[in-house]
DNA sequence: TGTACATCAGTGAACGCGCGTTCACTGATGTAC
DNA sequence: TGTACATCAGTGAACGCGCGTTCACTGATGTAC
């Protein structure tokens, strides 16, 4: 069959996407291309018509997960704050917020795990790492602090990722005492 | 051929488990059993005579990583150090002391996060994880301030893994930081 | 001390299955005239 | 407005290869007598 009538080609590849994120969550990088067809409502041709190849389309994914983070901190950006910190505040927030519920941090994180142990994709992180490094440390705060925060952040929402429980409340006021800290310099 | 003299079965288990984890840092987890017995000088055969199969090694190796961390915060644990907090103190140390090289530790979170993106490996850090939670709380300390000192070195600790480079002079300092949070008790 | 036998610690060839990739083909959509 | 044609967005069968697992076999080591 061809076309779908009801589903531009853009529609179907973001669906290709989304369908690959929520079945590699569950059964891992080495889920198969016809899984995540299939949950795309495609065959596996046409899978493979828009990614030439599986790494491409995993590629894409995790590229696709960095820009969500990025735009999303931006988006946690407060206008009324001018003062040093305002992006290192709006990284805390963005990484502690845990509007979502339980299960959804987890398998984000669980897939972010499947898609960095492929080095390709380490390899993305990493430049996608240095940028925000620099970012951070052009943020107007004393370089301690920043380092102190940012682990602290990057460590509590990657925690899940180990084991332990989400304990929301706990890391509601770890959100508060991460922001009053960038607050004392 | 048969048993080679001069080795051991238990040493031939010991370095399969070896090669086993450096094959699969560097190769990932889909590296093949036939990279991983050559490795370690057997055949397929013999690395399947010590486990009888791919996930079986691959677990015994990830046990054995969180074996040894425990271990490792035990032996950081300063026997002169009475006060409450001595674990979370040794939890920092053993997380931040960079005693290897840089290399060495990369790779080694890279190892992690290969294994950790196993579902039945995940399940086995998370028993793990709570472990660890239940212990580091039982320390004498506040709460808050366990979770916030724990968070930050979990979190430097992992950051390698998504990127920026390893900062040695940042991660001492953070280790002073960190250790000096948890006297103010 | 020698011999027979069981078990241990492997070997390496073969099997079979799953999965990524290729490919010939197709019907709907867009464009030129 | 109708028609012809090219392209787009797929389909689904087939291929081939890699890898996990099985299995028949083997020589060294340990044990009983």
């Amino acid at each position: 069959m061809p076309r779908k009538a009801g589903r531009s080609p853009e529609e179907t590849r973001r669906a290709l996407l989304d369908a690959a994120a929520t079945v590699i969550r569950t059964r891992g990088v080495s889920a198969s291309l016809d899984d995540i067809a299939r949950a795309a409502g495609v065959s596996k041709g046409g899978l493979l018509y828009h990614f030439p190849a599986k790494d491409a389309l995993v590629r894409t994914l995790a590229q696709d997960l960095l820009d969500t983070f990025r735009t999303d901190v931006q988006a946690a950006i407060d206008p009324a704050d001018t003062e040093p910190g305002r992006l290192t505040r709006a990284y805390v927030r963005a990484s502690l917020d845990t509007s979502y519920d339980e299960v959804a941090i987890r398998q984000t994180i669980a897939l972010v795990a499947q898609l960095i142990s492929i080095p390709e994709i380490a390899e993305l992180a990493r430049a996608d790492a240095e940028r925000w490094e620099r970012d951070l440390h052009a943020d107007g705060l004393p370089p301690e602090l920043v380092t102190l925060v940012v682990a602290a952040a990057d460590g509590a929402c990657t925690a899940p990722l180990w084991g332990a429980g989400i304990d929301v409340p706990a890391m509601r006021k770890l959100e508060q005492q991460l922001l009053a800290l960038t607050r004392t310099a």
